[in-house]
RNA sequence: GGGCGGGUAGCUCAGGUGGCUAGAGCGACAGCCUUACAAGCUGUAGGUCACAGGUUCAAGUCCUGUCCCGCCUACCA
């Protein structure tokens, strides 16, 4: 007898697959080969961090094409790798340092950047071996991270590229300014949080005049920065002040009043404060005044000298408490009001952002954008869904200067140098050797890069670039990019703007962007809001293949995508399933071992084989399909429907019978399907289709497919030829049981009694097919004790009765049948029948249907009508003699 | 303010270009240890496809409006 437990285990058969794959090296890929190439760059997860949700299914869906295009013969590559992200990484070490009681100031730039090169040595494996446990199949040889000397080359020369060009440039302007982290920070990762504020109504006195100004504002502590206040042009109100000054309180200083089109009369008072150093608008309406710039805030959100010695040394918060309880004590507080408003916070450390002004490195990314949308419209890039394309179009087309220096230490220096002796800056790979004026001596720019810069250069730096290496012949253009839609900003636009830029080509031909996991109400699972699921976790629970199935199978194109437990549980019954069915042939095939050749062995191929192989080879085109349009959801249910509810439920069944009959062939095809089901299952459950792949007898004389090591790197299955025919017989054999064994179940005949059938067939060829097939099929799915098929037949007394189409099934149940159930049973279907006919029969009154509608149209409505029809006076007959009793 | 996605069974969702009697999983109910699987098998119940109009021979599907829910985006101080 096999060996094979009762139920999968999961963890007993995962384990050895992985290293069996990585020894054979089926995941590595040919530089330059001739299959036709197949490539996709991960989207390099956080060296320090670990696998979550996202990170799952984002790597399940790519390990899925990439599994599935290496059977399909392509020479594959999933270029793996991780990313040293900047700010999120050093975040978490401060938090580290501040536990030792320390902090990165103590430590100093190098020692800084020497503890978190040694914490992602000692880190980096863990997110690859969660990798792996998912089932990955990268090349892992070829495994990069942003900041090794390959990938920091490559930034340098897209930098200096991109500096020649004009295209990156140094500049003071205003930026978002992270108090927290002490750096500039980009419009994207500032994130608006709606929070509850106030609006405090301040009196400005005017000079030389008893008029006061009311104005509004939601921060009143900035008012010390303020250098004009505002009104319309054309607000009559304001006319007269206009040109004049106001005292600004509690600073002593006199300001203009300033008429500038941007102050909305309707909005609060109609006057606007204004500061410059401050606000976006203000800033802008400064520039147009040429208003003075005072800065009134510290970099780390304190208030400076300029706030006045009654605030130098507050925070922002404290400043704001003081200054309205001072505009109070100065009687030019008038009121506060409740006013709920978004606020801008980092998204990083949650720190609301302050607007600021300082001296910045940008990117004029605006040529790079219209070029990026243009190869899109052009179809060079395709995005799916397809909704995606609208919303990365009006991005681009608003798309601002990116600011993309960070005033941070853990990223890559910008390969600028300033000049000791004049200041010049100069942008190189290297130090320069002398400058113009000659001076040999230099120093290089403090400030690091924006992580996105260079994880924007990942598709072509991870290749070799700047070098023309073969691999970049070879993948670039990658195929497709798998990701989360909310990283289409932060990632894949600039990964395409910087492809245009640096190789003059698009990054990728798809891209493909999945939903983001949700929780049963719906929200984004994150490991913040606690309603995440922990990817490691399940695996250990239920298994990586069921989980791995339960994602693919929550991959409908929407935006979100729960993925309730019940899910999981899903993909672990069908992972057992598919394990008992193959144990099941595997159990009878040491009984019935397969021969040489299976395929002549039988000149007369039994309806049921006919039907499974038919089945299956719709099967197979059904998942292709899928596969080729990113409709993950849809190979799964394909896939689960076709091997539990036709294959199982079914054929398996079917086999059975056979078997007691000492007729194996029905079982070596079974063992053939179940073989090309392993292929055809293998993208999304790797583990469990190795282990029964390899467990199934191959080679020699049991040759199943071919002699191959691996389902890894066998091919993916090809659809043959339908069989109509034999579908539609089987579909009525199948009618024919269902209705006998709802019959039974509904009239409550015990399990063990047997029942007589009569069957009456008008049609001679049915009724033929029907004697064939029955006798043989029905004792496996219900007992029956004998079966009698004719044109016409009388009704049996007290029989029960069923109407498939024309075909009408008694079965006797003297002493057995409940005349009132068998009513209600007969008379609810009847209702149903009688709603059924009048539809058609409307439809089909009506002239326009007839005329205009397609003719299989028509014919299929007359086609169904008359079968309702003859249903229907059944039923009405039946019923008849039912209550005439 | 603009834009996008959604509202289909108790729950979570499928239903490419309109056309079989609207489906699945989970849950519920009833009955089965039928030796591959009780993580299973069999049967049953459950839907005015958000609402109102319109186009069409035909609408869950297309159009318009309304109402909810979610998201993205925007400088209303």
């Amino acid at each position: 007898m096999t060996s094979l437990p009762k139920i999968y285990d999961p963890q007993e058969i995962e384990g050895k697959w992985y290293q069996f794959w990585q020894s054979n090296d089926f995941f590595h890929a040919e530089s330059t080969s001739d299959k036709p190439s197949y490539a996709i760059v991960i989207p390099p997860p956080n060296i320090t961090g670990s696998l979550h949700i996202g990170h799952a299914l984002d790597n399940t869906l790519q390990d899925c094409l990439i599994r599935w295009r290496r059977m399909q013969g392509y020479n594959v590559l999933w270029m793996p790798g991780t990313d040293h992200a900047g700010i999120v990484t050093e975040l978490i070490m401060e938090r580290k340092l501040a536990e030792e009681g320390s902090n990165r100031n103590d430590l100093g730039r190098e020692k800084f950047i020497e503890r978190m090169w040694q914490w992602k040595e000692d880190s980096a494996g863990y997110i690859v071996s969660q990798l792996q446990k998912l089932g990955c199949s990268c090349d892992w040889e070829r495994e990069r991270f942003t900041l090794d000397e390959g990938l920091s080359e490559a930034v340098r020369t897209a930098f200096v590229k991109l500096y020649n060009q004009g295209l990156i440039y140094r500049d003071t302007y205003m930026v978002n300014w992270c108090p927290m982290c002490n750096t500039a920070v980009s419009n994207l990762e500032v994130e608006p949080i709606e929070i509850d504020g106030n609006f405090y109504h301040i009196h400005y006195p005017v000079i030389d005049s008893d008029v006061v100004l009311e104005i509004a504002t939601t921060r009143p502590e900035t008012m010390l920065g303020d250098t004009a206040v505002a009104v319309h042009p054309d607000d009559e109100r304001y006319q007269h002040l206009i040109g004049k000054k106001v005292l600004l309180p509690l600073c002593d200083r006199e300001i203009p009043i300033i008429a500038d089109e941007y102050v909305d009369t309707e909005f609060g008072t109609g006057a606007l404060k204004v500061t410059p150093a401050h606000d976006v608008n203000d800033y802008e309406i400064g520039l147009r005044h040429s208003l003075e710039q005072r800065t009134v805030f510290t970099p780390d959100g304190n208030m400076n000298e300029d706030a006045g010695d009654n605030y130098v040394g507050l925070s922002r918060w404290d400043c704001r408490q003081k200054v309205v309880e001072d505009l109070e004590k100065g009687n030019y507080l008038v009121k506060i009001v409740p006013h709920r408003h978004a606020v801008g916070h980092h998204d990083r450390c949650n720190t609301i952002v302050e607007p600021t002004i300082s001296l910045q490195w940008f990117m004029n990314v605006r040529p790079l954008a219209q070029r990026a949308i243009e190869v899109t419209k052009k179809g060079e890039v395709k995005f799916i869904p397809e909704r995606e394309t609208n919303r990365f179009f009006h991005w681009m087309e608003n798309i601002e200067p990116w600011p993309i220096s960070r005033q941070r230490w853990w990223g890559h220096r910008l390969p600028i140098w300033y000049c000791q002796d004049c200041d010049k800056v100069i942008a190189a790979m290297d130090t320069p050797e002398q400058c113009e004026c000659g001076a040999t001596e230099f120093h290089q720019e403090e400030d690091v890069l924006d992580t996105w810069f260079s994880s924007g250069l990942w598709p072509f730096s991870t290749m070799g670039w700047p070098n023309e290496t073969d691999e970049l012949n070879t993948f670039y253009p990658t195929s497709v990019l798998v990701t989360g839609w909310d990283i289409l900003f932060f990632w894949v636009a600039r990964m395409i703007m910087l492809g245009l830029g640096c190789m003059d080509e698009v990054p990728f031909r798809t891209v493909y962007l999945h939903g983001l996991v949700a929780d049963e109400k719906g929200q984004k699972m994150s490991k913040s809001k606690g309603n995440s699921i922990d990817p490691l976790e399940t695996i250990e629970t239920y298994g990586t293949d069921a989980f791995r199935f339960a994602l693919a199978n929550a991959s409908t194109p929407n935006p979100y995508v729960p993925l309730p437990e019940s899910q999981i549980e899903s993909g672990r019954r069908f992972a057992n399933k598919v394990w008992n069915a193959a144990r099941f042939i595997m159990m009878n095939l040491e009984k019935y071992p397969l021969p040489a050749n299976t395929q002549t062995i039988e000149q007369h191929v039994p309806l049921e084989v006919q039907w499974i192989q038919s089945r299956l080879s719709n099967t197979i085109k059904a998942a292709t399909d899928a596969m080729e349009n990113f409709r993950f959801y849809e190979v799964a249910q394909t896939l689960y429907a076709f091997l539990w509810h036709e294959f199982c439920d079914w054929y398996l069944e079917f086999a059975k019978q056979r078997l007691t009959k000492d007729e194996p062939y029905a079982l070596w095809v079974a063992a053939d399907v179940l073989e090309q089901m392993m292929r055809l299952l293998h993208p999304l459950m790797p583990f469990l289709t190795e282990e029964i792949w390899q467990q199934l007898p191959h080679g020699g004389n049991n040759k199943l497919a071919d002699n191959n090591t691996s389902v890894t790197i066998a091919p993916w299955p090809k659809h043959t030829t339908e069989n109509p025919t034999a579908e539609t017989t089987m579909a009525t054999v199948m009618e024919v049981i269902d209705n006998i064994r709802s019959i039974r179940g509904e009239l409550n005949v015990p399990i063990g009694a047997s029942v007589e059938v009569h069957i009456q067939a008008p049609n001679a060829e049915i009724r033929e097919r029907l004697e064939t097939y029955l006798e043989q099929y029905l004792p496996a799915f219900t007992r029956v004790d004998g079966i009698t098929i004719a044109e016409s037949l009388p009704k049996p007394p007290s029989s029960a009765e069923a109407v498939i189409g024309e075909l009408t099934i008694y079965i006797p149940l003297a002493g057995v049948i409940d005349f009132e159930v068998e009513q209600t049973r007969l008379t609810k279907r009847l209702q149903q029948i009688d709603k059924d006919v009048a539809a058609a029969e409307n439809t089909l009154k009506n002239k326009n249907f007839i005329e205009r509608a397609p003719e299989n149209v028509v014919e299929q409505k007359k086609d169904l009508h008359e079968r309702l029809l003859i249903e229907q006076k059944k039923l009405k007959r039946s019923l008849l003699m039912l209550t005439s009793t």
